[in-house]
DNA sequence: GGATCGAACTTTAGTGTTGAAGTCTTCAAG
DNA sequence: CTTGAAGACTTCAACACTAAAGTTCGATCC
């Protein structure tokens, strides 16, 4: 039972803690195995929180979460750093109506450059700028940071097992829900 | 650099394997570690799939994601289940004026009641009724058998270990950035 | 070579959210 | 009692997203 992770919205719920709210949820709900509770609410709450943050850093450099995903899709296309709306559409799991607005806003922000394909006059094309690649490198840079300071209390083998375990779980989410077309979808 | 958690909506987004996307960052991006990369990444990765996974279960029951947090959240502030539009929105995240309209959607469906506080008229209280309450119970027995199977894999020590970790990393996530008062704060 | 189908994108209508302004009640002064 | 100030919610305007309808270009068929 994970809170909608869509919300990286401004400010961060307030919430109980953890150990509170379990503790209510076995009061209100018996047949509750608290340890895969404690797995789920966790991994839950802490990528709500690394949204939020995420948020923040992203809009001290004047960018928004809507666009760094963006960005990043289209750097990670490789150069040179093109793609059509529907494609970056699927690959965000957007409707190819938002990702219109979305390239109108960034285009306008001198993000992205949208034109006509001259081959195929159907088609659009969206290119990164330097400016738009540059964001994406200062938040890029923002966010190794981050990542780095909130493994940092984990050791190497720390880390090394907990991104297998969440591999594996991935895996079985991806099993049991057949999303995606059975590759390891996206995360970051 | 976790995708934005809030969209639990309808299609998962189709993404390149994770390994694929890694190799990805490393080439367009010197300096990062493949191995806190693959951890931030699956984790964020793995929320956005559960979510999904729980939006489309929620939608079987008739609710949506938003409506199920407003029934958790009223379940979880215990008898007689009641709370004021302010403090719900409080504890999920959201402005007052969002609270407004979500209270308005579930007690025309019947989920909540909303009445004046008679000893204080300016106060609004919401309350589960007993529909909004075995909506919940059957969204929370579908979410913790998912929830079990999503973990299946997992002996009793792995998923032990992976609370605790986890648990760890939300600490440091609220000294790095302290937005709820210090308390771990909600997840699921 | 003109009609039809399909693909790719845009436009429109409806929903949900935020931020700001507005309303109503209570409490405290004068 | 009436004025002022604060609190709690609602209303309003703007924005972002979805689903569905519309537009335009390209390809295929006859």
């Amino acid at each position: 039972m994970s809170d909608n992770p869509e919300r990286s919205g401004p400010q961060a719920p307030q919430e109980p803690s953890l150990d509170e709210q379990i503790a209510a949820y076995q009061r209100e709900f018996r047949d509750l195995d608290p340890q895969v509770e404690k797995v789920v609410s966790a991994l839950g709450r802490l990528n709500r929180r690394m949204n939020v943050a995420y948020g923040r850093q992203l809009a001290d450099l004047g960018i928004s979460n809507a666009e760094w995903e963006v960005l990043k899709t289209l750097v990670l296309a490789g150069e040179p750093y093109r793609l059509g709306p529907g494609e970056l559409a699927k690959r965000l799991g957007l409707t190819p109506a938002a990702m219109t607005h979305r390239i109108d806003r960034m285009a306008g922000e001198g993000l992205v450059t949208r034109d006509r394909d001259e081959n195929n006059r159907v088609r659009v094309i969206v290119e990164l700028t330097d400016e738009g690649r540059s964001k994406w490198l200062e938040a890029m840079r923002m966010a190794t940071d981050f990542e780095e300071e909130l493994l940092q209390d984990l050791t190497s083998d720390e880390r090394g097992v907990l991104g297998e375990v969440l591999i594996r779980l991935l895996r079985r989410v991806e099993l049991t829900q057949p999303d995606a077309g059975g590759r390891l979808t996206d995360l970051d």
